[in-house]
DNA sequence: TAGGCCATCTGGTCCT
DNA sequence: AGGACCAGATGGCCTA
């Protein structure tokens, strides 16, 4: 029976893909069906049968149904809803086609082909989301944002790029990490202050009282690269960081997105599956681009991951006209100290929007 | 246990 | 007719 349910080729490896189905899919444990869709067929042996029997009824009396429809005048397979297919004067409107058996299992198939799209659909949305996951400024695989934290986050991040890009100026951190947060839940927004390694509380309530400085003990900023903080407690470089507030993060699985960016091919801590896949995006508040790391031997290299800033009139520790690159050459194991600038170091010295073609040109590399 | 989140199914609508 | 997209319904899982 399934040989014939399966008799279309080009039906076959998506049908078998999802054989979990048989007849009432509402009946099917969606759940082992989605884990082991392989193995569907051989969990659902026993109903299988019985469908079996149950479509050779069917096919017989759409066999039968098939061979009156073929005597009909109209040639219609069916009309005519419940009445009789008799010497009755057909009724107007739409017409209500009757449901065969064959026409109920050509619907079960194609609702079942819809079925499976639409789990397909669904799952590349869910990669995509995953994947903007990866390039927010909150990225762990252990503990998952929500999508719609995740829009919300993204949301949020690229209003904080574009004020930032707009005013060229550099956002004292709270009321960035409030951009970020605008909106998302206590969680979220505990797990991104811990991304940003803050602690929420102090951040909410500390901006009036410090005027927006940064409430750590280090007002200056010096922590290293703001907003990618290593959140992996038992990293080196973690542990190596002064963030005193480290431990009121929910958990230390928190992804250093920054980190990642440039320790994570050298390192082989973050080789871990934990934090695979492509890292949050370049731009640190404290005014450096920079980039994930890639190989730097790719061709696309320098195209990619070269993004050059321009310096206003700067000390004459620093050559005029000197271009901050942030590649991934130089980047492995951290930041190099050269590389983390102050943001006072990233002014334009145009009056255009800053680096609006350069970063698009960035981004859409 | 309630609520949040999620995957899946399903029927409707629109478009090709 | 069939595919894409959408929203509602449903049930499972997890956590506070």
């Amino acid at each position: 029976m399934l040989t014939r349910l399966f008799s279309d080729p080009s039906l076959l490896p998506e049908v078998q893909k999802y054989s979990g189905w048989v007849e009432d899919s509402e009946s099917e444990d969606t759940k082992a069906k989605d884990d082991d869709l392989d193995r569907g067929c051989a969990l659902k042996d026993e109903k299988m049968e019985e469908e079996d029997e149950f479509l050779e009824d069917d096919s017989r009396a759409a066999s039968e149904m098939a061979a009156e429809d073929e005597e009909d005048d109209e040639g219609e397979e069916d009309e005519g809803g419940e009445e009789n297919e008799g010497d009755r004067p057909k009724k107007r409107g739409p017409k209500k086609r009757k449901m065969t058996p064959a026409r109920i299992e050509r619907s079960k198939l194609r609702r079942q082909k819809a079925n499976s799209r639409e789990r397909t659909r669904m799952h590349d949305l869910n990669s995509a989301l995953d994947n903007l996951r990866k390039v927010v400024p909150c990225y762990s695989k252990t503990q998952k944002l929500s999508k719609i934290e995740t829009l919300r986050l993204a949301k949020n991040y690229i209003w904080a790029l574009s004020e930032i890009l707009r005013s060229g100026k550099r956002p004292d951190v709270v009321s960035y990490v409030q951009t970020l947060c605008k909106g998302l839940s206590q969680p979220t927004t505990n797990l991104v202050a811990g991304c940003l390694q803050l602690n929420s509380r102090n951040f909410l309530t500390e901006q009036c009282q410090e005027g927006g400085r940064f409430p750590g003990p280090n007002p200056s900023f010096s922590m290293h690269p703001y907003p990618y903080q290593c959140s992996r407690l038992s990293s080196p470089q973690c542990q190596s960081s002064s963030m005193p507030n480290s431990h009121t993060l929910r958990t230390h699985a928190y992804c250093s997105t920054y980190e990642s960016l440039y320790a994570g091919n050298a390192s082989p801590e973050y080789n871990s599956s934990e934090y695979e896949g492509p890292l949050s995006p370049p731009l640190c508040v404290n005014g450096n681009f920079s980039v994930k790391q890639q190989d730097s031997s790719s061709p696309d290299h320098d195209k990619n991951f070269h993004y050059s800033m321009h310096y206003p009139a700067l000390p004459s520790s620093r050559p005029p006209g000197h271009n901050l690159v942030f590649s991934s050459t130089g980047m492995r194991g951290g930041v190099h100290s050269e590389n983390v600038l102050p943001y006072h170091d990233m002014h334009m010295h145009h009056d255009r929007p800053p680096m609006y073609e350069e970063l698009n040109a960035f981004f859409h590399n």
